[in-house]
DNA sequence: ATTGTGGCCTGCCCGC
DNA sequence: TGCGGGCAGGCCACAA
């Protein structure tokens, strides 16, 4: 599913279209426009308007318009972007892989031609205008020990809750967190307080390191782990079997032994 | 405020 | 072969 690594293989491809304006919107799906955004409102932000810049702020992408108007772009974890025809990611995990025209939920047009859209069957992703980026913690693909010391706080919540806790770090979905706290051999139960100086300051490298990794990869699905993520499966580093589940509302896979 | 839970969305896979 | 139930996770509303 899209997390940070998927959004930022989305957000360069949208580079393709800085410096565009655009001459058509289509959003055809009420539900998909929020915080009660109209399709008229929109149309009036972004219509006759060029694209400034594609940035990325944890899962949330963003597209800077002449008008004023920042337009924000969600894709859940179904979500996928089309750009001028091409999709940078043919096959996301969870998703089909399939593109039924049915599923498309925005589009853009330009004057100078191409267009861009997102195809979302679950219509979990959405469309909103001046996104509030103050609401979301620091991007996890460049946190500072600093900033996950902050992020855990004095939160007695599990750490895995809080590591997907997009008000406190952003960017990372349920696939990288299991992956991140096995590769740091932390319990993802742990109160995210319980953790020591050297714990947070390993922690913040592992989170950069593997969203580097995986990233080279090829997206959050090529984890390590990835591959014990059914149930009965064994610990690949230890062959131990692993435990499933539910922390911070979502499956969880954790290897007893080696995670403490 | 903090933390946990349930619901929403719907394609797909499994078992009957 | 068709059908129904359960599952997936990002996000938000709501409750304790």
């Amino acid at each position: 599913m899209p997390e940070l690594i998927e959004v930022e293989m989305f957000r360069a491809a949208a580079e393709a279209v800085v410096g565009r304006t655009v001459s058509r919107v289509d959003a055809p799906d009420s539900w998909f426009l929020k915080h009660g955004l109209s399709a008229d409102v929109l149309g009036a932000a972004v219509l006759g308007a060029e694209v400034l810049a594609a940035t990325r702020r944890g899962k949330l992408l963003m597209m800077p318009m002449s008008s004023g108007a920042v337009l924000g772009l969600r894709f859940g974890m179904t979500g996928r972007l089309a750009v001028d025809g091409r999709m940078p990611i043919e096959r996301l995990e969870f998703s089909s892989r399939r593109v039924d025209p049915a599923w498309v939920r925005f589009e853009l047009e330009f004057v100078e031609g191409g267009c861009l859209s997102i195809i979302d069957p679950r219509r979990l992703g959405g469309v909103e205008l001046d996104p509030d980026v103050s609401t979301l913690g620091p991007d996890a693909s460049t946190v500072t020990v600093d900033e996950l010391r902050s992020a855990l706080g004095r939160s007695a919540a599990p750490l895995k809750a809080v590591l997907l806790d997009q008000h406190r770090l952003a960017g990372l979905g349920n696939l990288l967190v299991d992956e991140i706290l096995w590769r740091s051999r932390l319990d993802p139960l742990r109160p995210a307080r319980s953790l020591d100086p050297d714990e947070q300051r390993a922690l913040a490298r592992s989170i950069r390191s593997t969203v580097q990794v995986l990233t080279r990869r090829g997206g959050s699905h090529t984890g390590d782990l990835q591959v014990a993520r059914v149930p009965g499966a064994a610990c690949p580093r230890c062959s131990a079997p692993l435990d499933r589940r539910t922390v911070g509302g979502r499956t969880t896979y954790s290897c007893p032994q080696e995670q403490t």
